[in-house]
DNA sequence: AAGACGGGGCA
DNA sequence: TGCCCAGTCTT
C-alpha cells in the first residue's frame, strides 16, 4: 500500500492542505482564506515578483519588489518610467536582460492592450520576458487558469515523485504532462505555488526532508532510491577563465569616472568603470598599456567574479586625475552616489578595490 | 539543441 | 573557498 504512484485526484487536495497549513506569508501573494474569498492577486504584482523571481531566491527579490512597487505603484507607471531608473533600481539584482525586457513588457501592456495584462497563458507568452514558465504562472496565480507551471523546484519534486530517469532537458515534457495531469479545478494558482514552495522548503537539492512531505507515501524516488540523486540532468562543462583591466579615476571632488556599457550583450545598458575587454587569451591586455587617459595609476591589486559561463580576473589601478583631462561620453560620479547607479555587482567589487569605503554606510 | 546571461546560499 | 541553483532569449 505504501508508496503506490499517486491517484491524480488525490495529489492537490493532499497538497493544499500542506499549503493552508504552512503557507508563507510573501509581499505578492494573497493568503489562502483570502483566495478561498475570491481575492486574487494583482497580475502586475504577480508579474513583477514572477519575473524577479526567474533565477532568484525569495529572499533577494523581497526587498526589490517593494521598492518597485513603491517607485511604480501600477504598470502604467512603470511603463512611463526612465529606462535608466528602472536599470538603477535592478542593479545588484542580476540577469539584466530582465529588466530590459520588464520595462518593454510594461511598455506594451500600457501601450497595446490598455492597462491589462492578457489574462491567458498565449497572450502572455507573446509578451517579452515572459517565456513558458512566468505565463503558466500567471495565468494561474492571476487569473485563475488550470495551466501547467514548471520551475526548478517543481522539476525536483516531480521527477522524485515519479523516479524519472531521463535526464533534463529531455524530460521537460514528460514533467510538463505530470503535472498538468495533478493540477486542479480548483485553485490551481494555490496548487502551483504549493508546489515550488514544496520544492524550496522539504523536497531541497541536498537533504530533503521526506519524513515532513504530505508526498512521502506516494514518493518513487523515496521508495527505489535515493530522492537527492533527482532529477537526472546532464553534465555540466567546467568555465573559462578571462582576465582584465578595470580603471578607478578619482578626481578633486571625489567622484569617480563612470561610463555607460552597449544596450545588449554582458550587463547590457548597465555603467561601468573604463576597462580592457574581458578575454581569455593569454596574451590578455591586463596591464597600463591599456590606461583610458595617462595618469599616475597606482596597482591596487585583482578581484575575481564568477559569471554563469567564465570566471573573471581583474586587475584594479585607481590614480587621481584632473577632471579637465579626460576624454570620453563618461560622467563624474560622486563617491557618496555610487551605491545608486546601475553597478553590477562586479564593477562595485572593482570599485571597492580602489576605494574601501566606497560603499560603507554613511558615518 | 546549445550557449549567453548574475548573483546568492550553503557546506 | 568551491559547488549548486535555474527561466528567457538568441544562435
Amino acid at each position: 500500500m505504501m508508496h503506490d504512484t499517486i491517484p491524480a485526484a488525490d495529489a492537490a487536495p493532499l497538497l493544499l492542505e500542506w499549503y493552508d497549513r504552512h503557507h508563507r506569508d510573501l509581499p505578492w501573494r494573497v493568503s489562502p482564506p483570502m483566495a478561498r474569498r475570491g481575492i486574487v492577486a494583482d497580475p502586475y504584482h504577480v508579474w513583477l515578483s514572477e519575473v524577479m523571481l526567474q533565477q532568484t531566491t525569495v529572499q533577494a527579490v523581497k526587498a526589490y519588489f517593494e521598492k518597485f512597487l513603491s517607485l511604480w505603484p501600477t504598470v502604467e507607471d512603470l511603463a512611463r518610467a526612465e529606462n535608466e531608473d528602472v536599470m538603477k533600481a535592478w542593479a545588484g539584482l542580476g540577469y539584466y536582460a530582465r529588466a530590459r525586457n520588464l520595462k518593454k513588457c510594461a511598455e506594451a501592456v500600457a501601450n497595446d492592450h490598455g492597462g491589462r495584462f492578457p489574462d491567458t497563458e498565449d497572450g502572455l507568452k507573446s509578451l517579452p520576458g515572459i517565456g513558458d514558465y512566468t505565463a503558466a504562472a500567471i495565468a494561474a496565480i492571476a487569473f485563475n487558469r488550470r495551466s501547467a507551471v514548471l520551475d526548478g523546484n517543481v522539476e525536483r519534486v516531480i521527477s522524485r515523485l515519479y523516479a524519472i530517469e531521463t535526464p533534463l532537458p529531455a524530460a521537460k515534457p514528460e514533467m510538463r504532462a505530470r503535472v498538468a495531469a495533478l493540477t486542479p479545478e480548483s485553485r490551481p494558482g494555490d496548487f502551483a505555488q504549493a508546489m515550488m514552495d514544496l520544492g524550496a522548503t522539504i523536497c531541497t537539492p541536498k537533504r530533503p526532508a521526506c519524513s515532513l512531505c504530505p508526498f512521502r507515501a506516494h514518493c518513487r524516488a523515496l521508495a527505489v532510491a535515493d530522492p537527492e540523486t533527482f532529477p537526472r540532468k546532464a553534465q555540466k562543462k567546467d568555465k573559462p577563465l578571462r582576465r582584465g583591466a578595470a580603471f578607478v579615476a578619482i578626481d578633486a571632488d571625489n567622484a569617480v569616472y563612470l561610463r555607460k556599457r552597449a544596450e545588449t550583450g554582458l550587463l547590457g545598458g548597465m555603467s561601468e568603470v573604463p576597462g580592457t575587454d574581458w578575454t581569455s587569451r593569454q596574451d590578455g591586455d591586463t596591464s597600463l598599456a591599456s590606461q583610458p587617459f595617462a595618469a599616475a595609476w597606482e596597482d591596487c591589486g585583482t578581484i575575481s567574479h564568477v559569471f554563469t559561463h567564465f570566471e573573471l580576473r581583474l586587475s584594479v589601478y585607481r590614480a587621481n586625475v584632473a577632471r579637465a583631462g579626460t576624454q570620453g561620453n563618461g560622467w563624474w560620479e560622486p563617491v557618496h552616489s555610487l551605491s545608486a547607479q546601475a553597478l553590477p555587482t562586479v564593477m562595485k567589487k572593482a570599485i571597492a578595490q580602489a576605494i574601501p569605503h566606497a560603499f560603507k554606510a554613511e558615518r
